[in-house]
DNA sequence: ATTATATTAGAATGAGTATTCTATTATGTC
DNA sequence: GACATAATAGAATACTCATTCTAATATAAT
């Protein structure tokens, strides 16, 4: 049809992470993704509607990314693995993991979602939920609010304190933030009904 | 001498803390802040060099009024008590608990920290690493990479794991989070010895 | 080769906001 | 009461981006 396009749309995404894992999501400005690439504004603008469009597609594509290795761990029932998959993702992903660990959602985006991705937002947070709920359930074998709690805690709560200031240094977590979480997991989630009732 | 004062310090400061509790980071302007409290933006470069300035000692005093409990607690020996004032101190202090455990310092100043109070924020951060270090020594016996990066695991990481999610939504952390707090501790810092060989 | 069009280019525009600057207004001191 | 000055006022300035706009380029299809 026409010329030949000089780069991807993920090019364009892993730029605007390799900037945002360097100079935090204030640096991440339109010429400083062109700069990164050697990209002219006007090709980003090409691709994406606005910067909000851009970025809101650079934090799905993470969230995506982590929730599918961690929902597939949960789905088989093995809880700890899911717990585990935190460090574990993180290792493999780091900047990804900055970004998710690191920054809020608003701090990326100036507005709200976009509304074409509005829907696929809401639908992730969903499936976690699900997710969890489903877990819960064949866990503890009810879904109550304290049942609820108690699993996100272990689950996502604690893993996200543990690998956290481990970012905040620019380094990999290293193996004793798993043997914490695991020994919080169990004891969390492995004790009796006894404990459940006090806790 | 001159005219008198229609606005202290601290004005200023709690004006900020609203305005940032409302609206975030981005939200909270100069003009913002002097709409906040009926100021003009004058006055807010009357008593504050910059935003910068503003902000720098909303952070630092918000930091402080949050160690001063740890650490109290802390000095006792009585590490429970010290893992808990989290989210104590986060439910009698709502909004500063939002700006210190929702938001980073890099998101509240532009640039660093202005060097009349980079002293005092390193100062804060020295106070954090010798109250644990002595608390350390005191529970393991022994300071070394392993125990301390535990004891933050349980004192610091995980509380603020748990509290998080509740100020994301704008809420007081509920009674369950303290439970989870603190069967998280008894089992990671109550282990024996042996435990702390494995772990 | 010509044409249509996807894509690249990057200068120009516009909006938002920190900061500066020039008054204006009280209040303590003489 | 007159003066010196601490403080308030807020309009003007300067700067940083996101976004727009107009051209220039390359390629597929004919």
């Amino acid at each position: 049809m026409g010329r030949n396009a000089r780069f991807t749309d993920d090019q364009f995404l892993d730029a605007a992470l390799a900037v945002l894992s360097e100079q935090g999501p204030q640096g991440v400005t339109m010429s400083a993704i062109g700069r990164q690439m050697g990209a002219p504004i006007g090709s980003l603008y090409h691709r994406f509607p606005s910067r909000d469009h851009l970025m809101a597609r650079l934090w799905l594509s993470i969230v995506e990314s982590f929730q599918e290795g961690f929902l597939k761990a949960l789905a088989t029932g093995d809880g700890l693995s899911a717990a585990l998959h935190t460090p574990r993702w993180v290792r493999e992903h780091l900047n990804e993991g900055k970004v998710l660990l690191l920054f809020r959602r608003e701090e990326l985006m100036a507005g709200q979602w976009p509304k074409e991705m509005k829907e696929q937002a809401t639908a992730l947070g969903q499936y976690l939920a699900d997710g969890v709920s489903a877990f819960v359930r064949g866990h503890f074998g009810r879904v109550t609010a304290e049942t609820m709690r108690t699993a996100r805690f272990a689950l996502i709560d604690v893993p996200y304190g543990a690998v956290r200031p481990h970012l905040e240094r620019d380094e990999a977590p290293p193996p004793i933030v798993d043997r914490l979480i695991e020994k919080t997991y169990r004891c969390i989630m492995g004790g009796s009904d006894e404990d459940m009732e006090r806790a």
